[in-house]
Parts: C-alpha cells; sequence; structure tokens
DNA sequence: GACAACACGAAGTTTAACTTCGTTAAACCA
DNA sequence: TGGTTTAACGAAGTTAAACTTCGTGTTGTC
C-alpha cells in the first residue's frame, strides 16, 4: 500500500527519457518547474490531474500509459 | 482539452456500478466522503493520489483500468 | 574549469481536493 | 400514500497536498 506515487514516479521518468527530453523540457510544457518533476519522478508526490493531463499531452501518450507498471 | 476529470468521473462511475456498490460504500472504503465521491465521478473534481490508489483498491482493479475510455 | 542535468532538503505559498452544510428528485417498497 | 435509498447539485469553509522558491551537492562531459 502506498506505493503508487513511487511507481509513477519512476514510470514518468522511463517515458521521459524514452521521448528524450530533459526535466526541465518537461516541465517547461507542462507548466510547472524542474523541480515539481524531480519531485514527481522521486515519488515525492503525485501530479494533480490537471498537471497530469498536460504531461501526457507533452509526452504525447494517453494517461494510462503512464500507470503501466512493471509486473502487474 | 481538459477534458479528464469528466472522462475519469464516468469511467469511476461505471466501475463502481459493475462493482454493485453504492457511492456511500465507495466512500467509506475509501475514506472520503459520499459528496467526494459523487464530485469526483461528475468531474467536478479529480482524487488526488492517495484517494485515486484507495479507489483502486476497493473496485480491486488495477489503477491503469481508471484511465481506459472509450474510444482511445 | 565550466556547464548541463539531476538529486535532495527545507520552508513558504497556492489551490485543488475534501468537508460540511443543505436542497431536490427519482426509484423502490411497505 | 409515506418512508427509505440513492444520487445529483450548490455554496461556503477547511485542509492538506501540490507546487514554488530558495540553496547545496554530485556526476558526467565538453
Amino acid at each position: 500500500m502506498g506505493k503508487l506515487k513511487a511507481k509513477f514516479g519512476s514510470r514518468l521518468q522511463q517515458l521521459r527519457l524514452r521521448a528524450g527530453i530533459t526535466q526541465e523540457q518537461l516541465a517547461d510544457k507542462s507548466g510547472v518547474t524542474v523541480e515539481s518533476i524531480s519531485n514527481i519522478e522521486r515519488g515525492i508526490f503525485g501530479p494533480k490531474f490537471e498537471t497530469l493531463e498536460k504531461i501526457a499531452g507533452v509526452l504525447k501518450v494517453p494517461v494510462k500509459k503512464l500507470f503501466e507498471f512493471e509486473g502487474e
């Protein structure tokens, strides 16, 4: 229990690297700061719905892709 | 753009009805109020990550199922 | 050496999630 | 009828998580 933020974070990092962009680029296009992206990727907190939607848009993936973890 | 909350809401309602439970039952087991579930299902706001995780647990579905919308 | 990219922490701000009230209405059953 | 359940819907207030703004430290690379 309580592992969703962490799993989401590493999944986000995975998809961001796959897209070939930096945290700063993702941050700028998503309308948040680099530190926020860093915090999200490290599982410190999860994005709110609005940010979630923007991030998925920048990465050009459906939102559900961000919740597809390994071993589930 | 900006339709994620609404799509998530109706998807949640769909899965809740499929599970055969009321908003109140889902609310109690998820640790939020009935009004919150109602607001989420109507797309007024999206749940925070912690609530999202609990809801998926109550419905016994992986989180990504809640983001599987029609026509995507 | 300088720069890029990122981890990481602390402290403050913002605002969306959440609550608490209350009303309304449809559906079902006694 | 009347009572109960279920849920939509609004307004207003509270809470807490998301987000920001600082700042330091590390790694890699040009």
